[in-house]
DNA sequence: TCGAATTTGTGCGTATGTATC
DNA sequence: GGATACATACGCACAAATTCG
């Protein structure tokens, strides 16, 4: 017979507990102690069942202050599609503002970067090549929602007025439009979403759990004969995100 | 001062020793009790540095058996854009031809199923409404790649030659073709990537480790009208397959 | 302001289960 | 069926963070 060990037993409980309104978003639970000297388990056991329901985002720990029921985040839809280029405006306000919150970034450029080896293959340069990196929090309601770190090759842009994604006449207009300005035209973006664990300083920065669950997207822009022109690594936030993509079928 | 936990060391160690190839893929590591000794730790602490390099990917834990230095596998790339859906012809045996490999599959279909819930708010039913699921288990080179779980109405199809999405004359030519030979064009899909970690069920049936990082795709197709014509869940490890989705720009 | 008490988080040990050979 | 090795559950000790008097 195969027995429940007892602290799935005690996690049942504990759900069915925040389910039925005993306790409600916000509240902090009673201490482990506490809890495990009820159910007659050791507060190991009770410290077990609540990791699992932390992994599973019902539950929320605070180191020295308690553990917490969840607050239940509206999660902010990120669409991923040819639509969301638009010829003016940048596509994470919209985002934004089509779940009715403000969208905001900040940014923090660096020129002259030599490229790790991992970039320069995707930007199809030599390693140790001068880029334009720039590191993005993008922000919802001035909370951090998405992190992502932009490379361009220098010799692209230098000397142009778009050599500053984020300075300039032109800055936040995003890669399409930019590019467009020195007659370069982006014909398509190739982006490969991959599932990880947050490191604890992105975990730190998006204000989410230590191991939580996040897609990472290395997305590359490439001109219609196919040359990269900019590449970056996007961290999406499971708790935070969603992630849509919309696929026209051409037949 | 940061001292290095125990466990970390031997994990150091550990990857140290594989990377000058004193094990190569497929070796059988000595015993934790071995290692332990080894090093003057308890064997519950290489337990914790191997649990920490599976869950990375570098070795491989068998009950019963012992931890293995992982095959570096190649991975399916799975394409996901508009060049995707072919007048005939499968998506997924292309991807699979790309990398030189055999792509089949098989499938289980079920007839006048009623929708749960979910199902029945990603098609635009009413929940309990009939519809044909179908089951897939993808193949690469024989050996299981991708799960998906596909639904359609059960109305939409009924009485056509299309009914079975694996059955008929146009057996496994793809959602679109077949509601092409109905009349109905598809013109969109939507697709929603999540990561999270496998279920047990779904880590035997794919062949990876327990809680082995997977992205749940939700897609579903609608017409050129907005209508939801099937929804799919799609199971994607990341240990097997890298999903790539290619954007056109259009300006 | 500071320090002690409380609470969560981490590391490690032991006992038991279970799969493999 | 027995021996071996990994997997799981649980307990204890200590560190880190927070709270509060």
């Amino acid at each position: 017979m195969p027995e429940q060990p007892p602290y799935l037993r005690i996690a049942d409980e504990l759900r069915r507990r925040i389910s039925e309104h005993e306790w409600v978003p916000g509240d902090r639970l009673p201490s482990r102690a506490q809890i495990g000297q009820e159910y007659g388990v050791g507060d190991n056991v009770v410290r077990r069942a609540q990791e699992l329901l932390i992994s599973q985002g019902v539950l929320e720990g605070r180191a020295g202050s308690g553990t917490y029921v969840a607050e239940p985040r509206q999660r902010v839809r990120v669409v991923r599609s040819s639509a969301r280029e638009q010829p003016s405006g940048s596509p994470f306000r919209a985002d934004m503002k089509a779940v009715g919150r403000q969208g905001d970034w900040e940014s923090r450029t660096e020129a002259k970067v030599p490229a790790p080896a991992e970039i320069a293959a995707r930007l199809g340069i030599a390693e140790g090549e001068l880029c334009v990196r720039t590191a993005y929090e993008f922000l919802a309601d001035g909370r951090p929602v998405q992190l992502s770190t932009s490379w361009e090759p220098y010799d692209l842009t230098a000397g142009t007025l778009v050599v500053l994604p984020e300075g300039g006449p032109h800055a936040g207009a995003g890669v399409v439009n930019r590019m467009a300005e020195i007659g370069i035209t982006v014909s398509h973006a190739v982006e490969q979403p991959e599932p990880r664990q947050a490191t604890a300083e992105e975990a730190s920065l998006l204000g989410i759990q230590k191991g939580a669950l996040v897609t990472h997207i290395r997305r590359t822009y490439y001109t219609d004969q196919g040359r990269p022109v900019e590449t970056a690594d996007i961290v999406v936030p499971a708790a935070l995100c969603e992630i849509v993509y919309e696929i026209p079928i051409s037949r």
